[in-house]
DNA sequence: GTCGTTGCAAAGCCTTTGCAGGGAA
DNA sequence: TTCCCTGCAAAGGCTTTGCAACGAC
């Protein structure tokens, strides 16, 4: 990652519109509203590179696959809203680390995966009139 | 799944042997010590199988990626230990429900992925004398 | 002009599927 | 004997890699 690129330019500026994790698939046609000939294989690369850069982190979600958000935030998790598909940060934590675990297991580390509803996507359904109207 | 074989024997065998969620590398391994023959795509439509029976469900672990477990165990969370990398059940959760996420969001389901050293492991590595003498 | 990056295509994993032969009932 | 199930091989997704051409500096 010594040179500037258009391509990589495009990558970085899609999370930043976006400001919420993303998966290649997104990631790839957002990127190449910016730059149409953006490859796939220039997509992962540069993912990698960021990663390794600690611009990205990867998250390897249960129902998503492989996604990846901006780095810098504090210790959070992630909702998965199964309406719109999108993945969103939620600030805190509620799992509590003393109680966690029995007795003799050593915890370093834990990942909460929460999904359900969004609030856009609850109003929606609520009161769908609102939209036909 | 109307009839029996020898092959899913020997899988669900795997799964009451061993007790815990296993990887298909692991079915594959030890259901091959039981019928030498066992192909990985049968194991692939035997555990398919299984969980639309609902004698399997399947886990895609953060770290493991697939996994599959027993069912008809209540709710419960994972630990992987990333010494022996064996992913281990744990009883209740440590995750309340209520204050779990902001206002707006409905939460319908969370899966919480714990990791760190087991009892075993952390054993092994206070005390390695033990096992040299 | 260098050499880091890209696009394209091929190749690697993991998992699924098509098909003919084998085995349970 | 029937036809479900298995083994094998090919094919599907997702991701990585080899290579020649491009373009940032």
């Amino acid at each position: 990652m010594k040179r500037k690129t258009s391509q990589r330019e495009a990558i970085q500026e899609v999370f930043r519109q976006q400001n919420r994790p993303l998966g290649i698939e997104d990631i790839l046609a957002q990127g190449r509203a910016m730059v149409a000939s953006l490859n796939q294989a220039t997509v992962y690369r540069n993912l990698k590179a960021l990663v390794e850069k600690g611009w990205l982190s990867q998250i390897n979600h249960p129902s998503l696959g492989t996604v990846y958000e901006r780095t810098g935030m504090e210790h959070h998790h992630h909702f998965h809203c199964h309406s719109c598909n999108h993945l969103f940060c939620l600030s805190g934590c509620p799992v509590s680390a003393d109680r966690i675990a029995p007795e003799g297991f050593v915890v370093e580390e834990h990942e909460l995966f929460l999904s359900g509803i969004c609030p856009t996507c609850n109003a929606e359904q609520v009161l769908p009139e609102i939209k036909n109207s």
